[in-house]
DNA sequence: GAGATCAAGTCTATGTTCTAGACCTTGTCT
DNA sequence: AGACAAGGTCTAGAACATAGACTTGATCTC
């Protein structure tokens, strides 16, 4: 799309983008929820696995990846038989859990308000 | 997977889950992204699509109809020709913006620590 | 001593989702 | 008559996610 300055844009991302770097790894299906699973302290592959209950284990072991590559959670693993790999927050992921827990207060007390507009929206379609 | 009680698991979320409905429909590649494009106004399509840079109009229009459905926005449908349609973010969607800000906050603060993070780990892997 | 079992993954086949880009509409401008 | 405009939709192919089988090796059961 070559320049063009008909419509004009109050607001362009910079690219790279800080903000977007981030958003882009933690905005996806599986990492805000895996962090708030591990808010409740230390645990182990499966029982995140099975706190998140429909997450597959390539996925999890995916994100779980990418978490601890990005600085939010430790990953400690206890060379035993059958093997023991403990997660758990690093000081940055505690952190992130600061600002993420406004998000959920305001999708706890707004939850309503969405599910309404679904339903106007739904009858509206009719 | 059959109940076994061999690992506590501190925390499982409820389901269906008020948290997850929120973050399963925001917590995708686009929805904060244009959420947070609309914060500096009313916008047309295309300038959506050229502020957000490398969104596909396909993804453009699913995700906006996904956000109008929801209550975060406004769609105005100009009858002209050609067609002008404009999109505007409803009180919902601006409160959202205030735990939403919390989030970009940290991650304008935090992005370094996150890059220096993935350097280490790149480092280690060698 | 043959086989079952454990946790934490990986591998594979299948299914879903996303992308790029062509196409559509229908009044105005050339 | 033909080109162009904006806001989409449609389609083919690529990328990504899922479910479920498989791996590993020490221990425990038969």
């Amino acid at each position: 799309m070559e320049q063009d300055n008909l419509i004009p844009i109050p607001f362009v991302f910079e690219q790279p983008c800080p903000i977007r770097d981030v958003l882009d790894r933690i905005g996806d299906q599986w990492s805000l929820l895996i962090l708030q699973v591990l808010e409740h302290g230390t645990m182990r592959f499966s029982a995140i696995n099975r706190a998140i209950g429909d997450i597959s284990k390539q996925m999890l072991s995916k994100t779980l990846k990418r978490l601890e590559e990005d600085g939010f959670i430790w990953r400690t693993l206890y060379p035993e038989v059958p093997p023991r790999v403990e997660y758990e927050l690093t000081d940055l992921g505690r952190s992130f859990l600061v600002p993420m827990k406004g998000l959920i207060a305001w999708a706890d007390v707004h939850h309503r308000a969405i599910c309404e507009a679904r339903a106007k929206h739904a009858a509206r379609a009719e």
